[in-house]
DNA sequence: TTATTTAATTCGCACCCCGTTAAAAATACC
DNA sequence: GGTATTTTTAACGGGGTGCGAATTAAATAA
């Protein structure tokens, strides 16, 4: 119990980023005096921070001034990643969520050996801690997101494009290379929780993410926590079937995947472009010059983007649903599309209950989202005391 | 607390149907002390009872016999109801969710006013309770699972068939109807729940459930709850987009619905059977004598029933989908092509992870269903004393 | 009959939260 | 400067919760 409301003061502050006692007790029902005492032993602890100045009540503040309370950047530092197929990001962020260093690895993974994957990434991990200045032993916790679908309890990767091999415990394996606590989680559910911490869904509890990357994947946030699925698998839309065609099954990965929109050859006129990295840039500057082969395809990929969305809200009815990823970088031909098919699929019962969200974040941000991955499960850790000092 | 701790310990009275308080306090992992006090209140407030004899233990019983707890059937008394749109089935329920008597109402009440739908409702509950020698008074809840959307928390009926309105508060008219607190819920939801109590799901707590009636409904269990969605909306199948034809969007209920394997037209051959709501009975017969006309449409019903499974189980990824619904009468033709195109479309990434199941249960147990949710309220109830008795 | 075994209860302890009250702290107003 | 105002801390009593140790209860085995 006294955990729960240890979290609750600490996450209330951390959404507030600066706030006194008597705000605290106000959002969070509890009594001054509880908040009174959790808050002393959080400041025991070492993970919030008293601030005097910075209280910010209109004008007349007469009485006793309020003490801002907010979290000590410095309480704990996690790394965060996220690993395409294309490059890697890397980011050491504190104890808010903070980013304190960046790397870009521009390099393609996909088909390599798991060994030099995580060789890459161990690397990637180590580089980024140097550049905040600070060594791995001051590191609390590692978390990588990636692309396809993760059990993320146990740490095991059933499937990523990024491995040749299925069925991967990659947490185990980058845990003990590291010697830091590390967490394998789906990249969607990454940005999921960076958009609730950070971007366009700060004030929901409940929301849809759905990410049009290499991989397409979802994220559902349900009373504040990823709804993961009943064995904490991650969501895979890629493989959402739309259809029967002669071909057979046409997933919508095969529609709206990148390599569906760029073409697979290769050598095709994309593999210079998306072996850097810059696949869908390169496209947006085609279509802009009237490409019609890629417009086509573009406009396709935002019709199958748009029914599979209607599909997903029918069956979630979500407040919000926020879209990000690269191929939200093509552009007018594909966002239009996408917007006309989901208007034409959405069932008429629940029209209207949805807002529709596009968001192009920067590929730091999904990593800042790893790391909020790694920062929740710090805060929910029991900590230091969890009441009076321990008897000597 | 000790609302959740005595949630917990009736459930697993519940669940084990007779069971000693030790095993209680191994099963919840509470320490025996509570297990006894909060046992104690519950026998207090007349919801369980002792039984001395029972103790099926292996031969050499030493010590003190234990002393087996089970439900109090007495302790209160549910009404719980199917409405479809050409039958009614009422059952009353005892405290264990136990049905005492049961009424079918074969009519067509689609397409009527919400006032006579109200009454034959009314009349049904009525003439239900009084066939189990009780009177309306002695009731402690009703529930009604219907087809549609349907808000859980609000009793707002978005959208139903058997409704020409939509947006109605069907709650609280039924309530103001019956003097008893009326609970409305989606009619998968409760065949859901009904499995989860009695059918095949009692060893779940995460699974997933798809109802193939006149309406296609889903629910989704997760973590032992109903998962409700967002806005606690159910989720309605049938306006799952599988694809795009010549003439727009092709929703599931276009080919895997009641009226869309049998034939909308009132002139039709199967007018008479829908009308007595033996529709998919007769048209199984039809199979047998080798239709070919149904039994294409029953195999294209099967393909897209397939199709859309295989996308609820890339979403949910559980261990179990029980399917259930008047559809699967139409026999071998349909079940044979579900099962194909679902084989074919789910994703190799997910195979294995999911077990089918199909159960043909009678509209009672869909009936006991809506019973067992208006029975989980209860539960929840803070019921009698909380504690010591209230001061007089 | 006595010892043994197992189940259930009683009792005391530690903890947690709340409300009230009081006191201390830090400012603005007069 | 004194006074009013507001936030924060501290102290006390009351009620609740859960747990462990000791105790009682009820049966069987020797």
């Amino acid at each position: 119990m006294r955990a729960i409301n240890r979290f609750n003061v600490l996450d209330t502050i951390r959404r507030a980023g600066s706030i006194a006692r008597i705000e605290i007790s106000d959002r969070t029902q509890l009594s001054t005096t509880t908040v009174s005492a959790i808050t002393a032993s959080l400041l025991d602890d070492g993970l919030i921070l008293a601030r005097t100045e910075g209280d910010l009540r209109e004008a007349a503040a007469r009485g006793r001034p309020r003490v801002m309370l907010e979290l000590n950047p410095d309480a704990a530092r996690v790394v965060g990643a996220k690993i395409a197929a294309n490059r890697m990001v890397f980011v050491v962020t504190d104890f808010r969520g903070e980013v304190l260093s960046t790397l870009t690895l521009a390099l393609r993974v996909d088909r390599q050996p798991i060994g030099v994957i995580a060789d890459l990434i161990e690397d990637g991990v180590r580089r980024c801690v140097v550049d905040a200045n600070l060594a791995l032993d001051e590191i609390d916790s590692v978390c990588l997101g990636l692309p396809g679908v993760v059990e993320h309890r146990t740490g095991h990767v059933r499937t990523s494009p990024i491995f040749r091999e299925t069925g991967v415990d990659f947490a185990k394996e980058m845990s003990e290379r590291l010697g830091v606590t590390t967490i394998v989680e789906s990249d969607a559910h990454a940005i999921t929780l960076a958009h609730h911490w950070f971007g366009k869904a700060r004030d929901l509890d409940d929301m849809v993410l759905v990410s049009l990357e290499q991989t397409l994947g979802l994220g559902v946030l349900h009373g504040g926590q990823l709804f993961r699925g009943a064995g904490g698998l991650s969501h895979n839309l890629g493989d959402l079937v739309l259809g029967m065609g002669p071909q057979g099954i046409i997933r919508l990965a095969s529609l709206a995947g990148e390599s569906a929109i760029l073409g697979d050859q290769p050598s095709g006129r994309f593999a210079e472009a998306i072996r850097l990295g810059r696949g869908m840039a390169h496209a947006k500057t085609l279509i802009d010059a009237e490409d019609n082969t890629l417009i086509s395809a573009a406009i396709r990929a935002g019709e199958a983007c748009g029914m599979a969305l209607a599909n997903i809200v029918t069956l979630f009815a979500p407040p919000r649903v926020i879209l990000v990823g690269s191929s939200l970088a093509l552009g007018q031909p594909f966002l239009d599309s996408l917007r006309e098919a989901y208007s034409l699929a959405i069932p008429p019962s629940i029209r209207g209950v949805t807002e529709l969200v596009f968001d192009q974040s920067t590929d730091e941000t999904w990593a800042q989202g790893a790391a909020v991955v790694a920062l929740r499960e710090l805060y929910e850790s029991p900590w230091g005391t969890t009441g009076p000092a321990p008897a000597l």
